[in-house]
Order: C-alpha cells, then sequence, then structure tokens
DNA sequence: ATAATCCCTCCAGTGACTAGAGGTTCAAGA
DNA sequence: TCTTGAACCTCTAGTCACTGGAGGGATTAT
C-alpha cells in the first residue's frame, strides 16, 4: 500500500492532481489508514498511470473515463476504444491544420513589420484591418 | 451609436462576451443611454474588430491589452508589438511540434489496433504500458 | 397603450487543474 | 515514549476565456 506522495513519484501525478482525479472519478484509493489518509494499492498505481498516459496524449477526462470502462470488459469488442482514439487523432489533426494556417498568418504578419513606429507597423495594422489577411479566420 | 446588439452583429463578438471583455478593460462604451444601455461609436467597433481578430490568431487578453496600448502611441517604435507577434509566433510553432508528435504516436496506436476483443486491443495495451511508445511524451 | 424584443446586472458553470488555509496523522529519531 | 517535522486531510477559491440563465428594466414598432 502506497500513500498518495508515493504513488505521485512514481507516476508523475501531482498530488492535488490525484484527489482531483478522485473527485472526478477516475480513480479511488483502494484503502484508506485509520487516520483516513489515502492508502492505494499496485492496481491503482497502475490506472493512474494509464490515465497519466491518456492525459498526455490529450484525452479528455470524459473520454478516459469510457476507456477505463472499457478497459474492464475485456472480452468486449474493441471497437469503443478504437473509435475514440481515432476520433482523437482526427481531432488532433484538425488542431494541427489550424495552427498551421495561424503560423502561417503569424509569419506574414511579423516578417512584414517594417516600419519603425507603431504608425506604420504591419502587426498593428494587419490586427487593425482584416482586409489584409489572406485567409478567413 | 449602436447597441451592443448592433455591434455585436457587426464585430461576430457574441454580446456576453462584449460585456465580457469590457469587465477584462478591453472596451468600453463611449456613451450609455437614459435608460442605461451601452451605446458604441465607430471606433469602438473598429476597436472590437481589432480584438475580435488578435482573438482569433490566438493572442491572450493580455497581450491584445499591451497592443491595444501600443496602438494608442502611434509615434512609439513597433519593437513591442512585433516582440509580442513573434513570441506568439514562436508559442504557435512549439504547439504544432507536440502535436505533431501527438499525431505520430496516436496514428501508430489506432493502426495496430489489430485485435478484436478489447483484451487484445492496441490501443487500451498502449495506453496501459508506456513501453509501447516511441517517444518520450 | 401594448407587445415583442432587446438590454441590464448578477451569479454559476465549463475543463483540468493549482494553490492556500487551517487542522490532523504519520514515521523516525532521541 | 515523546517529540518534531513532513506529509496528509478537507474545503474553498482562483486560473482562462468565455457561456448561459434568472429576474427585471428599456426600447421600439404597431
Amino acid at each position: 500500500m502506497f500513500s498518495i506522495g508515493e504513488v505521485s513519484k512514481r507516476t508523475g501525478v501531482k498530488v492535488p492532481t490525484i484527489r482531483y482525479y478522485e473527485e472526478m472519478g477516475l480513480i479511488s484509493p483502494s484503502e484508506r489508514s485509520d487516520g483516513n489518509q489515502r492508502r492505494y494499492s499496485r492496481g491503482d498505481v497502475e490506472r493512474l498511470t494509464f490515465i497519466r498516459h491518456a492525459r498526455d496524449l490529450g484525452f479528455e477526462i470524459d473520454r478516459i473515463r469510457e476507456l477505463i470502462a472499457l478497459s474492464h470488459h475485456p472480452q468486449a469488442p474493441c471497437d469503443g476504444a478504437d473509435r475514440i482514439a481515432s476520433a482523437h487523432l482526427a481531432e488532433v489533426r484538425q488542431k494541427i491544420d489550424q495552427l498551421k494556417r495561424l503560423e502561417a498568418e503569424l509569419e506574414r504578419i511579423v516578417s512584414h513589420c517594417g516600419g519603425h513606429t507603431v504608425e506604420d507597423c504591419y502587426v498593428i495594422r494587419a490586427l487593425s484591418d482584416h482586409g489584409l489577411c489572406e485567409h478567413e479566420h
């Protein structure tokens, strides 16, 4: 049995975050000490590692809750997990595209900043006048 | 003079958001009607367009406040605006890199999902076992 | 005059934490 | 066994950029 501090060290998840995940219904300690402190099993640590990993990959708490539920039915078909991950991948790709468009716009704005005063600074002008933009956004 | 609803239509910024920006100190209406309703000038509308545009490009409220302050000193050197925009561009690029790494990882996880049951589903296994990952994250 | 629409303020909720106050428990050393 | 200090507990509030709703007043068109 591990204290919350030990679990935090093992998983890299901060102590208040572990408590937050508990409140969100992702994990709860297997036991409590006589003095009401959380005590985690090895299984709990594994589960928190799973959560951490999924968060690192950008899965939302709700999606993680679903993935945990799925993992509790090892004989169920895995379409569910696959669908969640694929949907997430699509979101990530969309986000990348969006950011690339921003990048291009910002690049253009920054590189054009030829002026020496704010008055003729392209950065300020481009922000004031949408007409200077190449794409809609 | 425009009502908040008209301004909203002209700029595409939602009414509660305009009020929120006011609370944040980005704009305030030039006047109030006798009945205490907000009345905006043409200049106010331009300013809100500036804000909207900057937000679309991902600038934070605080950065926008700085840009507005700069735009009020047209004779000042424009290094400030340039620096803010360049820093933002760097952030955007970093975010893109990060998301690309996620994309690669998720691609790998999803494409490997060969199993039919959760038990041997790569998605679940990859999340449980960090060792299956290619990169640190 | 009245109805419909708009506007006002204030409060609460979102997501995923993070930080602090004020108090209790635990583990290790004397 | 006692003490000390670190770690723990709960509860509340703050972050960012909004969004939505309640309950009531203002404006506008007919």
